[in-house]
DNA sequence: CCTGCGCTCTCCCTTAAGGTAGAGAGCCCG
DNA sequence: CGGGCTCTCTACCTTAAGGGAGAGCGCAGG
């Protein structure tokens, strides 16, 4: 078997969902070009597969069980720095892309993308060439400017983010009612919100929490 | 064409996501007994594609563009209130599937069900048979009890999700603050939340709010 | 070395939010 | 028609949240 393949571009997918694994697969397979030599249904089950045939080309969800989408990217990258990852989520607020991308994944498409994107976009980044989606171009010029959030803020908000009031969140955290207002404070301003319910609505659309 | 079949399966998809169009094609396709018979990308070519072949199973997401999966389910029963229906989606928490149900939907279905399950709940409805996943039993059965917002109670719900203050919500909905305040407090104490940001936060997983 | 940044903490003040209680008007259903 | 539910509004009180200003400490980078 495989006898004749000259340029075939070898793809592995990474997708928790069946349906969405087998509607890439079909259109893959039916390509003279391209071939899925793997499917993996979670984080780790990705890397195991990379790792195993070495693919031209991964196509990654970014919200999958076991280890997420950014894991995947920098420990596959770790095994191959040359590797050729194109990233897929469902959501384009999601703050995650922009840390893939510039963590070096090659490509990034939205999963309500028309079959003819999909296809070309595997193609580019087969070839090294970056592919990036319009909506995520556009995102990212959005996002150029606005500040970013420490870690800390990132773990305040996330138990902001779950109704914690400030006194809870100081427990948790091992710090004071006051720090934790400091916090909650240098959020609001960054994310440019009046009361911590509009910051968790903020945050939400730009893919900063989850849930 | 169309020559020898008998008890073929004729199928619907509406699904926003061509790749999961295609995934749930090929697999129906795939199978002797099955068919499918047409595809819509939104809410209005879903109704349009119903009448159109009247399907023996129509497979819907349930948040779609232009119209989402409730008014389609609502719908297409007006047409036929023996249409069988199995709605589909890829969260849990989603409060619209009780509603899809108690509207008359005959299953119910996650997005990430393996392919066994998904072929077997379209055989199902297609003879009639209700089909509800196990994950989606439990998760009735926990809603059981449990008190259910007003219609201006989750309208409140939905400003107070965006940021809202008392105030503003009051000016929105052309009430005083006072009464959006014991619109709030109904809320809370139904959702059992101390704060809005928690109740947003309870609303989120319970699927009473999107985004 | 020292500057900048992130994390921590403090004090004061204003306003918004949450808790309790009560009440009237409209509506649907038995 | 009366009881129950929803929506509306009121008053009072307590607590949590938000705004402003400042300050010390550690650590990495210029």
């Amino acid at each position: 078997m495989a006898a004749v393949m000259k340029s075939h571009i070898r793809v592995v997918l990474a997708d928790d969902h069946p349906v969405v694994r087998d509607g890439l697969a079909a259109m893959i397979n039916q390509q003279p070009d391209m071939e899925v030599v793997g499917e993996a249904g979670d984080g780790e089950e990705a890397i195991t597969l990379y790792e195993q045939h070495r693919p031209d080309v991964m196509v990654l969800d970014l919200r999958m069980p076991k280890r997420d989408g950014v894991a995947v990217v920098q420990r596959v990258l770790e095994l191959n720095p040359k590797a050729c990852i194109l990233v897929m989520t469902t959501y384009d607020g999601d703050e995650d892309i922009f840390q893939c991308l510039s963590q070096g994944a090659k490509g990034y498409l939205l999963k309500d993308a028309p079959r003819q994107e999909i296809l070309s976009a595997i193609r580019a980044v087969s070839e090294d060439r970056p592919y990036t989606s319009s909506t995520v171009a556009a995102k990212a010029l959005q996002r150029m400017g606005k500040p970013s959030l420490t870690q800390r803020e990132l773990d305040v908000l996330q138990l902001v983010a779950q109704g914690r009031s400030n006194k809870d969140i100081a427990r948790r955290l091992s710090i004071t009612e006051g720090t934790a207002k400091t916090h909650v404070k240098a959020i609001l301003t960054k994310l440019d919100a009046i009361s911590r319910t509009e910051a968790v609505a903020v945050a939400h659309k730009r893919g900063l929490i989850h849930l």
